[in-house]
Order: structure tokens, then C-alpha cells, then sequence
DNA sequence: CAGGAACACTTGACAGTTCAAGTAATGGGT
DNA sequence: ACCCATTACTTGAACTGTCAAGTGTTCCTG
């Protein structure tokens, strides 16, 4: 019932930039990665795996550390599984839990990939703009992530 | 050879918020066109032949307004011909040339799902930030998307 | 005015994501 | 102790986008 609130000259302006950093840069951080044989969310899986305990992580919360659902994860697994970067075990503890760990060589992949997705990123975001700007620009959308999506990121947990 | 410059605590603050609005920010936008029966680059298709005169755009400039491949168009293109809402014929004067042009059922399509997709823009980051804020976020957002893609977008042609 | 390069688009096969359904294990209530 | 809801994960089908190849048309060059 209500009017639609259209977006004025200088609204549409701000939101053709912020539209266009959505659609491009993640193309762009996966083209880094692809010539590495790995989208954005296998490296992240895997980089999440090294940060923890005897890299092992059950796959619910790697899901989430990764950014993606629980199907999504286990079609990625069974792919990271077959070239052997990890494995996955049942736990002792609980049978339903399926616990995943990085191989040696899945951390080798992660140490020989993480420099040039590094670089990537660098020179797509930082380099384009001054150390104020790269903070301004962070802490702006930090705040837009928090309206999206609050209670992110999983790790950071509020534990009062 | 040369050394990897990784990001310190700051920076990696600062990404993690950029990255997250690049991964956020879509999905949400997607969700409320899809709920809609349209996808956003769909979406984007009617919306550019809407604006272009007798609503009818050659393929090849519909790809680049619309933000993606001949190829994805083309498969998007006749999806949206079998719902009915843009139909596509050879140009008159070139034979190699499809035309596209919004049907009646196209544009009323439009103009039903518009006001929801203006809302969700809104309510994802609008209504999160100050109009400075906001100003800011296009402006640096813009510097960005011209280091990662020089020449966007495809109107706004530099005419000298 | 051929012949071939370039252009405009379409198509089919493939890979990754989502969604809904399926399997298996656990725990809580009675 | 048993049932059943819940939890944890996997799987297969459907869908979308990409890539490479294919078709048809036009332009250019000798």
C-alpha cells in the first residue's frame, strides 16, 4: 500500500558503485584462484582447516566458517577429498558428526595458493586507495554486514 | 620471487567487511527478486530494454548493459521469451543482428517487481547508513570497481 | 566478385549451487 | 526401555553460468 521510496540521482549514483563492487570483485578474487585449480569457498574451507586444532573442524561449523551451507560443503568435501587435501572420519563421540581434517598436502596447496590470492586482493581493493579509504570503506561495510547478515562473522563470538 | 605482502591485523579487519558485504550483499538482493520468479540479472535485462528506445536493444549492447556475457544473455534471453516478456527478431538492415524488445507482459512484469527490488536495496543498505556514509561508501566503492574494471560502465560513454 | 576473415549470436556439454528428500544416530519424555 | 523429534550429514535432481564449438551473415581484399 505504502509509496515506493525511488532512489534519487545521487542515491542511484552511490548504488550503481556499491552494485558494481558486488558483481565484479568477487569474479575477480575467483579468477585469482580458478588458475590455482580452487574457487573462493575450497580455499576457504581449507584455510579455515589450518587455523584449527590438529586442523580438524566437524563439517556443520566448517560450513559456517566457510560461509556456506552444510550441502554446499559436503559436494565441495567429497571434491577436496578425491584430490586428497582432505579426509574426513565418523567422530568417536558422536556418530552422526563427521569430522574434517587438512592433509599434508591439502596445507601444502593452502601454502602454495594463499600468496597469489593475497596479491589478488591487493591489487584489486588496496592498492586503488589510501590507508584512510581502506578503513572508511571497511568500517562502512561493516556496518551494512551487520544489517544484512548480524551475528557475523561465526567465529568472533560474543561470549559474556 | 618477490616477498608476500600479507595483511596485518587492520587490514585483515577492513577485508573481512569488504568481503563480506561482496558475499552478502548479492544473495540478498537475489532473494527478493526470486520470490519474485526473477533472477537479477533477469532483472536487469527488462530493466535496460525498458530504458532504451521502442524498448528494443541489439543482444550484444543488451550483454554489456545488463552486465554479463552474450552467452549468459542468450540463455536468459530465452527464458524470459518463453514467459512471454520480451521477444526477440533478425534486424532489418543486418541479418547477423537479433533484436530484443520488452513485450506489454514484459514491462508490466517491470513494473511489478520493481518496487520490492528499490525496497530491498533500501532496507540492505540505505536505511543502514548516513546519507554521508552512504556518499562515501559510492565513492570509494567507485574508485574500486574503476581499478578492477576500467571502462564501466557501458553507458556513461566518454564522448569527447 | 570470389574467398576468407571477422562478427553476431546460439547451442550443448560441463561444473557448481540449491533445494528437497533420504539415511543414520542421538536424546528427551513417558 | 521405547518411541519419536531432532540433529548431522549426504545425495540426486533441477537450474544457472561458463566455455568451446557451431551456424549464418557481412565485410574486406586482392
Amino acid at each position: 500500500m505504502s509509496e515506493t521510496r525511488w532512489l534519487n540521482a545521487e542515491e542511484l549514483d552511490a548504488w550503481r558503485n556499491i552494485a558494481g563492487l558486488a558483481l565484479f570483485l568477487p569474479t575477480r578474487l575467483e579468477d585469482a584462484l580458478q588458475c590455482n585449480g580452487l574457487n573462493f569457498f575450497e580455499y576457504s574451507t581449507l584455510a579455515a582447516l589450518s587455523d584449527a586444532p590438529d586442523q580438524t573442524i566437524q563439517m556443520s561449523s566448517l560450513a559456517d566458517l566457510a560461509n556456506g551451507s552444510l550441502s554446499r560443503l559436503s559436494h565441495a568435501a567429497k571434491r577436496l577429498e578425491n584430490r586428497g587435501w582432505i579426509k574426513r572420519h565418523t567422530s568417536s563421540t558422536d556418530r552422526r558428526v563427521t569430522l574434517a581434517t587438512l592433509t599434508k598436502e591439502g596445507y601444502a596447496k593452502l601454502v602454495e595458493v594463499a600468496p597469489a590470492h593475497v596479491e589478488s586482493v591487493r591489487q584489486a581493493v588496496f592498492d586503488a586507495l589510501t590507508k584512510e579509504q581502506l578503513l572508511e570503506l571497511g568500517a562502512i561495510c561493516g556496518t551494512v554486514v551487520q544489517n544484512i547478515n548480524p551475528g557475523w562473522p561465526p567465529w568472533e563470538q560474543d561470549e559474556s
